[in-house]
DNA sequence: CTGATTATTTGATATTTGTCAAATGCTATA
DNA sequence: TATAGCATTTGACAAATATCAAATAATCAG
């Protein structure tokens, strides 16, 4: 919970009261490596915060090609900001690559929070926004053509991920075959 | 004006004082075609909406590759949302691809309204999550791997897109080359 | 510790897409 | 309407990457 307040505590000081209402209205839930927590199609209830593992975000193309979109690691929020205020359905799954722990908050605890606390307003504003920016990141590093390239680039701009992940992971998250990063990564 | 005043009516009912609000804090620029809006690097002091044209996303790789990041049509917001509450550089820039209009909100008279009208903060936060979406729709798109079905998910996807522009940039945002996108648009 | 499973590497070849070059078509304007 | 400047198409070839197959290497459960 502490890891929690932190993160919240870069936006915002937290008030006694504050701190209470986190403390009642979230709830930690735990899953095994390879566990779903969310599937394509669905409509989340919920918005999270990642205590512990790694989560990944996928999805399948009709033909069956499975494409990576993302990965949620510790002290990390999760969760599709848009389906959830939305009420849509989510575009892709949501699997523990390892042993996860996760913070929840529900709808009603999010949307009572921003009633109960304007200034709440701000954080969520801030964490949209700091979400936008590492998205722009992301996009403009899959836009390099070159696979090496990209390879190189999230290599420097992402070193934890590149090294915690397995291949394949890595791999469907750049949009390459892992045989073709295996080939990269002999090179140099 | 009416544009603007009919997008945000989308998202909430808006009353006398409100219109006026509007009318008294927003304006209108035109640019020429091929003017640039924002260059890469600058902080952004407002925020957009596209009366009129369409304007081009892009950003220059170091080895002078351009890459086109998105468009904005007309009654679409326009801008770096990220850049623009953080106050941080804007990754890539803007272009108008026609003679186009766009309506400002200065930073101030944002913060303004939010201050003065609460629940505009919902109305932010929703255009936020219909960009997010958006923006989710257009990496799962690039994700495709083959050109052609790349092509064909974007025709389908925004029509409009691919007949209002000319080869080169669909191209450019599909990431392919534009003879590679002539030769899929003759195939079939 | 050992077998089973999974991850990674390597090889041969096929496909896709890029690159360079040139021809053709289109459009706005003087 | 003629022309300059773009936009699009087409061709020949090169380069990057995928695909399929198999060999090693690493890891994990019992």
């Amino acid at each position: 919970m502490q890891q929690v307040i932190d993160f919240i505590s870069g936006f915002t000081k937290m008030s006694e009261d504050e701190l209470c209402f986190i403390a009642d209205n979230l709830q930690l839930t735990s899953y095994k490596k390879g566990e779903i927590l969310i599937k394509q199609g669905q409509i989340p209830n919920k918005m999270g915060f990642v205590i512990k593992g790694i989560v990944r975000g996928y999805y399948t193309e009709e033909n069956g090609m499975e494409h990576t979109l993302g990965f949620a690691f510790e002290n990390h929020p999760l969760g599709a900001f848009d389906s959830f205020t939305q009420q849509t359905p989510i575009g892709y799954n949501g699997i523990a690559i390892e042993n996860t722990d996760i913070i929840w908050i529900s709808q009603s605890a999010f949307y009572n929070l921003l009633e109960t606390y304007p200034n709440y307003e701000k954080v969520v504003r801030s964490i949209l926004s700091q979400y936008m920016t590492l998205e722009g990141e992301k996009v403009k590093l899959l836009r390099i053509i070159s696979a090496k390239e990209r390879y190189k680039a999230l290599l420097e701009s992402q070193p934890s991920l590149v090294h915690r992940l397995p291949l394949k992971h890595i791999a469907s998250y750049l949009g390459i075959t892992l045989e073709t990063l295996s080939r990269i990564r002999a090179q140099k």
